[in-house]
DNA sequence: CTCGGCGTTCAACATATGTTGAAGTCAAGC
DNA sequence: GCTTGACTTCAACATATGTTGAACGCCGAG
């Protein structure tokens, strides 16, 4: 049978904030927002799994792109608990199907605009 | 020689909403950030060539790449007065560089991701 | 067990991208 | 030449994405 194996939550926000490389109140409005999830300790500290930078550096590159905070969070909502290489492929996926969903509007766009002959009412 | 195109200010914003789709407000926020461009009437409005509604709904389109509008107006700048096909040849090619490097960045940081077998310390 | 470095929340500020409403002005058709 | 719908500016509000600072609490090293 499969191996467990649990998140486990204990990296606190400055150790997320440098090795993610934003402010540490960067990865609290991250959490807030979904992109990161933390458990509190019981003093209510904030503890991240180890995959919150790598979370967070995904969110600042797909964010280049165009895609809001929020759209980030629904994507990565549907990695399961503890996910495998398939289930980050997955996501890999849906963010460059995104991302290249909207370069080809664009292109679109200006493909139409250049062979209408009035491009932008010349 | 060449035959002059002079662009003609003639469109109330109002019209130019209307054919861009987007609210007046919007289209007096893109002049004021310098995607389109009117002179104004003696009483003080403006009155806009045919290329607004078309810079408008492009810069709608480039937005979704995550360009913002400084840098859509940007380059916009770069047409001179006049602009001939080519000259929107050129900005159609740099909305598109931009967003397939942006792109090009998202998909190279999920592949390092990936082939680093440690998929967001999985 | 204490102390100093992190952590917490909350409110205020900041920038980008707009919308809405008030108060007043313009211009086009009758 | 009047009227009325569209225009003007300006301030306030709204949302997204954060940063900063104050006031206070937690926790690990000594």
């Amino acid at each position: 049978m499969t191996v467990e194996a649990p998140a486990t939550y204990t990296l606190t926000v400055g150790e997320v904030a440098a090795a993610s490389g934003v402010a540490t109140s960067a990865v609290r409005f991250y959490e807030r927002h979904g992109v990161v999830h933390a458990e509190r300790t019981s003093g209510d500290q904030r503890r991240f799994d180890d995959s919150a930078a790598c979370r967070i550096r995904v969110a600042k590159v797909a964010q280049r792109v165009g895609l809001t905070v929020r759209e980030i969070a629904d994507i990565f909502d549907e990695l399961p608990r503890d996910p495998q290489p398939q289930d980050w492929g997955r996501v890999a996926e849906t963010l460059i199907r995104e991302a290249e969903e909207r370069t080809a509007a664009l292109r679109a766009h200006l493909d139409a605009m250049r062979s209408g002959s009035r491009l932008c009412e010349l």
